[in-house]
RNA sequence: GGCGCGGUGGCGGAGUGGUUACGCAGCGGUCUGCAAAACCGCGUACGCCGGUUCAAUUCCGGCCCGUGCCUCCA
């Protein structure tokens, strides 16, 4: 018992958390479809879950995470058909990319990360699993997963299947023998990506991936699936349906889904054109000054991502790494404070977690003792790291050293600083004055203390 | 039409049946050549209307507004 408490799509509440095997926790989260690079409503699950990766591996000796790469889709296939590229550099390529950007975000690489063009022989015996118990049927090469045979479909996004079909968009493909059926295997076209399989040559359906390799890497039952809000219906509510017929046994005994994001309050999507690549914003701001805006609100909740709540959200990290100056040998302490760790524990809250590190940050500011301070910043970066903050060094952070192009003009300020200093050894201020605004307008804001002058970027 | 989520002080954003969230911005002060940073002080917020209660922002009901999903979008 562990005193974790996620909240569970399932029941929609907030359950005590127990893994399934004692110390050994099983995680499965939907990863990206590579056929673009990655934008910031893609980067939410990966930090959210990279936040919940590291608290689960204080909490318990073993976890596994695995998080899958799409790399076999019908999007992929019309960038490959418009760039006339083979489809293969640009999953490997996309991928490559997104490792990269997820990278600058601070996020752990997965334990596992399968692709699914690797598993379609586990995909094709899942199928034939499946129509073998009745579950599903083929029909003009498809193959459909038959959703009247599976009484309880429905329970995850909380729908009937009456209610499905009353919704008016449903497009009800001749070849279905009920409008809720979903495809497991459809047919390629020659130039399309296909496998032979026992129906000819085609390709998996969107969701039986997860299941496949899900069961392959954690079994048939684990402990937590994750994804956006979005995947609720119909991808994970089919993962289910698959997983369950399939297998006979409890598919994924937590389910958690992060909320949304908007962009300057609209929604973000291709038609405005207001998709924000995570790319794009590592040019503007720090990764960890990204990873700081995405974790300043509670992940079920809608985060509206603005421009000036990135630029708030490095003002944010600029005090917590301000205050770890005063203790520059400090060590992470062995663990994060109780009430950081409660937050997180509660049902991951991050932003009260971010309050913790911000009072954290003002006791070390009021220390003066130097065995306090160290304590304090050990406690404040311990904290930092259960979220993948605070992990830079404080002086490179203020100087934005390692950023892109960052470095450049490091000599010319360090020269302005001097004749400052020989201005103000002349009391010529009026001078000093002028060089310090001189430096502002560049950006570079000037902080004289008993120990000197350090400079800083805005 | 169906299912769901949300409306908190100037802004962002937690939380709670009665006592300070936290950060940013703002105002005053300490410090400083002046600043900056830091520290000290200052804000009587919780969509609307009813109900329950000694007490509701927090529970219940209704309403208004915003918003997400409803077959491949994280």
């Amino acid at each position: 018992m562990s005193g974790l408490k996620l909240h569970n799509t399932l029941s929609r509440t907030k359950e005590s958390f127990v893994p399934l095997v004692p110390n050994h926790v099983r995680l499965y989260v939907c990863g990206p479809t590579v056929y673009d690079r990655a934008h910031i409503g893609n980067a939410r699950p990966v930090i959210v879950f990279d936040v919940l990766v590291r608290l689960l591996r204080g909490l318990y000796p073993r976890v596994t995470y695995v998080r899958n790469i799409t790399d076999v889709d019908d999007k992929i296939n019309a960038k490959a058909k418009a760039s006339g590229r083979p489809i293969g550099d640009i999953t490997e390529e996309t991928t490559k990319l997104f490792h990269e950007d997820m990278k600058a975000l601070g996020a752990l690489p997965p334990d596992i990360e399968p692709r699914a063009t690797a598993h379609i022989p586990q995909m094709i015996g899942m199928i034939e699993s499946l129509i073998g118990q009745g579950h599903a049927y083929e029909a003009e090469g498809h193959v459909l997963f038959a959703v009247p045979s599976m009484p309880d479909y429905g329970k995850l996004s909380g729908r009937s299947r009456d209610e499905m079909i009353a919704g008016a968009r449903v497009e009800v493909a001749p070849y279905k023998k009920d409008p809720a059926d979903f495809v497991l295997w459809k047919p390629s076209s020659p130039d399309q990506p296909g496998w032979e399989s026992p129906w000819g040559r085609g390709r998996p359906g969107w969701h039986i991936e997860c299941s496949a390799m899900s069961r392959e890497y954690l079994g048939e039952s684990f402990d937590i699936h994750g994804g956006g809000q979005d995947l609720i219906f119909p991808h994970h509510e089919n993962e289910i349906a698959q997983s369950e017929c399939c297998n006979h046994a409890p598919f994924a005994r937590f389910w958690l889904h992060n909320g949304f994001l908007k962009v300057e309050g609209e929604k973000m999507s291709k038609s405005i054109g207001n998709i924000l690549s995570v790319h794009e914003l590592l040019g503007e701001a720090p990764g960890e000054a990204i990873r700081f805006a995405v974790l300043s609100a509670h992940y079920r909740q809608p985060l509206d991502w603005t421009d000036e709540g990135l630029k708030a959200a490095k003002v944010g990290l600029d005090r917590l790494y301000r205050a770890l100056e005063a203790a520059p040998d400090a060590r992470p302490a062995p663990e994060a404070p109780l009430s950081v760790r409660a937050a997180l524990m509660d049902d991951l809250n991050t932003p009260l977690a971010i309050s913790h590190l911000h009072e954290l940050a003002g006791l070390l500011n009021k220390a003066t003792d130097t065995d306090d301070k160290n304590r304090l910043a050990g406690a404040l970066l311990a904290s930092g790291a259960l979220m993948g903050l605070l992990g830079a060094n404080p002086l490179q952070w203020k100087t934005g050293a390692g950023e892109a192009g960052a470095d450049k003009g490091d000599q010319e300020i360090q020269a302005l600083i001097q004749q400052r200093q020989e201005a103000k050894k002349a009391k010529n201020f009026k001078e000093a004055d002028r060089i310090r605004d001189e430096l502002k307008a560049q950006g570079v804001l000037l902080e004289d203390s008993p120990a000197g002058t350090s400079w800083r970027r805005a």
